[in-house]
DNA sequence: TTACGACGAAACGGTTGCGTTCCGACGTCA
DNA sequence: TGACGTCGGAACGCAACCGTTTCGTCGTAA
């Protein structure tokens, strides 16, 4: 019987490497380092630093996130964007996703992945965002959905990790939950 | 003298190199092997990996875009999607862009570098459309500029680089500037 | 024609990681 | 108490690159 403790340390210590070298440069050797455990440990567990990163990734992906439903659209974004937001501050996060999403170029798996916790996590509740809004009436029907969805994730997700910001100001959140429920409705 | 020849297959196998195996797995030695150079050859004209890298993309920030002047924000924003889309298609650039965007995360040169290159091109051009709609009084004065470049940047970048959608659907490019178009009038 | 310097190729010793194997120590369950 | 399997640690041979040095070749400019 495989050690959880074991399990747990080297999960955590994967994560730490991909924050701080990346994964083009983590090694297994470098894990089990870190996580003050054996290659075999590892190697007992997952075959490889590819189904190891897989593994976790796909993890993450289970967590679904629950739809707000604050009965308007602006309101809906705006705790889209207060969640996001709070995510994307942490360094863990904001280290590994660029990583993984400029491995992911490289490799269909981790594309795949990404791809899936991406869309049951952020995508899947901004969907849910758009359909209600479009059932109450609020925006017009039968509009472009991936468009709108372009809209409404690539705004915070420019400004929080391509331009790296470091904090929003204050209101910034709000202004763009407004701006952004406005281009939806031009759609 | 160094050969002028040599130096410009250096970089284009650097090119080469970033978008096949990404900043962290290339090696000088594969550089030298992909342009039909010895070693020597490229340390002779630059010291490491990174300041080779810096040099190229300082090279590349150089290269100023003209502001597109159709005399409306939605057209200008029109133009600018155009240009932008077509850059990103170009395999070489969606492999490089994102591999250089998580190291810079590392890599605070690589950061500077980055940003420098960004705000003379993409961001400089929105920056100098949103002025223009300003002035025209099409939008309100005074409003946060950055939120702006954000509204007019990310939706593209999401789709086009996080998402990688092959190709746009056919009035994807004028839908989203009349939307954003409306977004920003909405600040 | 001669001198210089860049050129490609090869080798240097050193480092790092690969994936595997063997070891003795420890814990757990029967 | 004994058997089993995981544990961390160390070593294996192999491969890739590091940055440097040495070599003989070739082109160019004085």
């Amino acid at each position: 019987m495989l050690r959880e403790d074991v399990t747990e340390a080297i999960r955590a210590a994967v994560f730490e490497e991909l924050a701080t070298v990346g994964y083009a440069r983590m090694s297994i050797e470098g894990i089990a380092r870190r996580a003050g455990v054996g290659k075999t440990a590892v190697y007992r567990r997952w075959r490889s630093k590819l189904h190891l990163v897989l593994d976790l990734v796909s993890a993450l992906a289970v967590q679904g996130l629950p739809a707000p439903e604050t009965g308007g659209l602006e309101g809906d974004l705006r705790m889209l964007y207060e969640v996001t937001s709070r995510a994307l501050r942490h360094p863990v996060a904001s280290q590994i996703i660029p990583d993984l999403q400029a491995e992911a170029a490289r490799n269909p798996e981790i594309a795949e992945a990404l791809q899936k916790a991406l869309r049951e996590g952020q995508e899947g509740v901004a969907l849910k965002i758009v359909a209600a809004a479009e059932q109450r009436g609020e925006v017009r029907t039968g509009l472009d959905e991936e468009l709108a969805l372009d809209l409404i994730s690539g705004p915070l997700y420019w400004r929080s990790v391509v331009i790296r910001s470091p904090k929003l100001p204050k209101g910034y959140l709000a202004a763009l939950a407004r701006a952004t429920a406005e281009a939806i409705k031009a759609l």
